[in-house]
DNA sequence: AGCACGCCGACT
DNA sequence: GTCGGCGTGCTC
């Protein structure tokens, strides 16, 4: 499809002109824009995105409104470009000052999220076509009488679509533009787009799922206040069918809507599906995406031409021309936390988003977040359960081997039932799945002589060995080695021993004991991309494996009819601690994982190996009590002062000086003055005291669940000594784990 | 963030 | 004598 380039209308009446100054918010880390003078010729709006000087460099920025600053008129720059791309509307820029500010960071770089180098704003090149535009050539040859006779008067042909369609070169063509007989112009390619049809393939609702659409549509607050609902659904109960009807009233509004995905890797089948339901491929937005696509979006995006978004949580700050709708699927998921340079929980991110974008919000999940529960219990969500389809997988039956009555033989990991239980389902034909949470061979390796310990050397971390590249890995930094041959410490050879299992290795204890069954290893570093992993997965559902050995990769998201038998390796890796989050997780994934097994006709079994039978959140997860495990958790959250309950900041110190490090810890807690509702703990070594080769030092601020923690941590930090060096200080709204 | 300026150690 | 290490400070 070919269409010309639609211009931006900026004939506002609030438009900046020449003479008028302007706040621009740049990528740098400072505290407030900076000001620039608008050129003559110039029209600019609030929101524009424009190339300004900065220092020596040309630096992207956008239009934050008028400026307020008295600068020296000397030093004012004037805008040297205005950057040919719809504006950012003022919902987005409330937006990024509000997290700029939730989160400490600086709005430019917040910002930078939204407008991400240059190249987004880019079109695509403009290629050139050619259309008639004189009188035959005076020499008309076959070849010439073949092109002349394919085009249509008017229209606009590409140079090789028509050279292919005529049947001649492109030489052909350059001689009929030199006779005048055509004439090249230049015009903007549009990517062809079907829009994605509300009525293009309804499904047929159960009863249970009609009521939930019906409730997450007619039911919601009419004052147009903020409106977040809690879908939940077990596996199987066809969330994705309801809020795709969500998805549907959204469009039939005319309105956008969102669906964020905790990983990349889910995307590719849920891109399928939508496809299925609507007749169009919606736009995709993650870390994988090619630079071409990536342009197309943001631009259809902006320009409302993209009405459906499926993307991983830097989505949120794709400047939407209006959203109505944002899903946040898997809510639950810890992926969803970004902890690299500015610190935000996408799923509590897009809520405010929404309230920006007068949006509505549906958390989905099998298994929600405990903070969701609570706030949906509160009233602060509104919470829709899913009932599970009438005909559907009945509950797994499940139950714990306990490992200290029946544990596996010397060296091996899975214990006798399980065992048996993986021998009876391959003699019926079914398939099973071996779950256990942690990648590579083997968690440590030791030296049986000298008791030395494989550590990262950047990270306080061990490191896990890897059979299947030969290698010890590091899955903190990336950092990689080959497996050595003798201790380093020692010098034995043959002396190193792995210890503890990983996935790999339960595949060869797998490949030992049924030496004829087809056996697959799913992990997340074993894949050669999402491609691989759908074909993989493909094959699974297809019944071509016999047992799976799979990390949480397989808990999410696919179906597979065969399996009947789900073994848990090791259930205790996230009990005990006293780490709630962690109990939090444990449950969430083995719900999930247990959760694929057995169909209609066939009920699964779901078999736990466990050294702590009697824990509660295990007897909770045994009786399939979902109510029990989340009062359990609620109760043990409030009694502790822990989220949602409290708020919690960290502040982390981090550098390559372990002394430095400390004393500047120390210092930043010699000086909180918090007041009586603020507690300021620790410092303590951070969970991983060296990351990447830096020490880290944690200190943890609890306060009140409203504004005043975080103003408390700004103040404080801003009375704070200077960090020097390479020592850096992060604060972490919310952060993920704290114990 | 990115870039320049400035002040100290080992090289053409 | 200069090249280049990175600590410090600034950007409308």
């Amino acid at each position: 499809m070919l269409a010309s380039s639609p211009s931006h209308s900026i004939d506002s009446p609030l438009a900046h002109t020449a003479g008028s100054n302007v706040a621009v918010v740049v990528p740098a880390p400072m505290p407030t824009a900076l000001t620039y003078r608008v050129g003559e010729g110039q029209t600019i709006v609030d929101g524009s995105i424009v190339k300004v000087p900065l220092g020596r460099r040309l630096v992207l920025g956008t239009v934050w409104g008028a400026s307020q600053d008295e600068v020296n008129p000397s030093r004012l720059k004037p805008i040297e470009q205005i950057v040919d791309a719809p504006p950012i509307r003022a919902p987005l820029r409330a937006f990024v000052d509000w997290v700029a500010d939730w989160t400490l960071a600086a709005p430019g770089m917040v910002a930078r999220m939204v407008t991400r180098g240059d190249d987004l704003m880019q079109r695509d090149p403009p290629v050139t076509a050619v259309r008639k535009a004189g009188a035959p050539p005076e020499r008309i040859t076959p070849a010439r009488a073949r092109v002349l006779d394919v085009m249509v008067d008017g229209d606009v042909y590409t140079k090789s679509g028509l050279a292919d369609l005529a049947g001649v070169s492109t030489a052909v063509i350059d001689g009929l533009v030199k006779a005048g007989t055509l004439e090249k112009i230049t015009i903007q390619r549009e990517p062809g787009r079907i829009e994605p049809d509300p009525d293009f393939d309804p499904r047929t609702l159960t009863e249970g799922q009609a009521d939930a659409v019906h409730e997450l549509i007619a039911e919601g607050p009419k004052d147009g206040s903020l409106d977040v609902a809690l879908l939940e659904g077990v596996t199987g109960s066809g969330k994705t069918e309801v809020y795709f009807e969500a998805i549907a009233n959204t469009l039939r509004e005319g309105r956008q809507a969102l669906i964020l995905l905790p990983e990349i890797a889910l995307t590719a089948a849920l891109l399928d599906r939508f496809a299925e339901r609507f007749g169009a491929m919606p736009g995709e937005w993650h870390s994988g995406i090619t630079p071409k696509t990536r342009r197309q979006v943001w631009r259809g995006v902006a320009e409302g031409k993209v009405k459906v978004v499926i993307g991983a949580r830097s989505a949120l700050y794709l400047p939407f021309e209006d959203l109505g709708l944002i899903i946040i699927d898997e809510e639950h998921e810890a992926a969803y936390k970004q902890e690299e340079w500015v610190s935000y929980n996408a799923r509590d991110m897009a809520i405010v988003r929404a309230r920006f974008e007068k949006a509505q919000v549906i958390l989905a999940s099998a298994t929600p977040s405990v903070e969701s529960r609570i706030n949906a219990k509160a009233g602060r969500y509104r919470h829709i359960p899913l009932p599970a389809r009438y005909g559907a997988r009945p509950l797994p039956s499940l139950s714990a081997i306990d490992l200290r009555r029946t544990p596996p033989e010397r060296g091996t990991w899975l214990a006798p039932p399980l065992v048996e239980a993986v021998r009876d389902t391959l003699e019926r034909g079914e398939q099973s799945l071996l779950f256990l949470n942690r990648r590579g061979y083997a968690p440590l390796t030791l030296c049986r002589t000298c008791g030395h310990r494989f550590e990262c050397v950047m990270c306080s971390a061990w490191l896990v060995q890897h059979r299947f590249t030969q290698t010890l890995n590091c899955h903190h930094c990336g950092h990689i080695e080959p497996m050595p041959k003798a201790c380093p410490e020692c010098g034995n050879t043959d002396s190193l021993v792995p210890s503890g299992p990983g996935v790999e290795r339960i595949a060869e204890e797998v490949a030992t004991r049924f030496p004829d069954a087809r056996t697959l290893v799913l992990s997340s570093d074993m894949m050669g991309g999402p491609k691989r992993l759908k074909a993989e997965l493909e094959a699974v559902a297809a019944g071509e494996v016999d047992i799976v050995v799979g990390t949480q990769l397989v808990a999410k998201g696919h179906n597979f009819p065969g399996l009947t038998l789900v073994g848990v390796v090791d259930a205790d890796v996230g009990f005990g601690q006293g780490d709630p989050r962690a109990s939090e997780r444990t449950f969430q994934l083995l719900t999930q994982v247990t959760g694929r097994a057995g169909r209609a006709d066939k009920p699964g079994i779901g078999l736990i190996q466990t050294h702590m039978p009697d824990h509660p959140v295990l007897q909770a997860l045994l009786a399939h009590d979902t109510e029990r495990f989340y009062t359990l958790e609620e109760e043990a959250r409030r009694r502790a002062y822990l989220p949602p309950f409290v708020r919690f900041v960290a502040v982390i110190v981090s550098g390559t000086d372990v002394a430095g490090v400390k004393a500047h810890a120390n210092h930043l807690k010699a000086i909180a003055r918090p007041p009586e509702t603020i507690d300021v703990l620790g410092p303590v070594e951070a969970p991983l005291a060296m990351l990447r080769g830096r020490h880290r030092q944690r200190l943890l601020v609890r306060g009140p669940r409203g504004r005043e923690t975080q103003s408390f941590v700004k103040s404080w930090l801003a009375r704070a000594d200077k960090a020097r060096g390479d020592m850096r200080i992060d604060v972490d709204v919310d952060p993920q784990s704290f114990v």
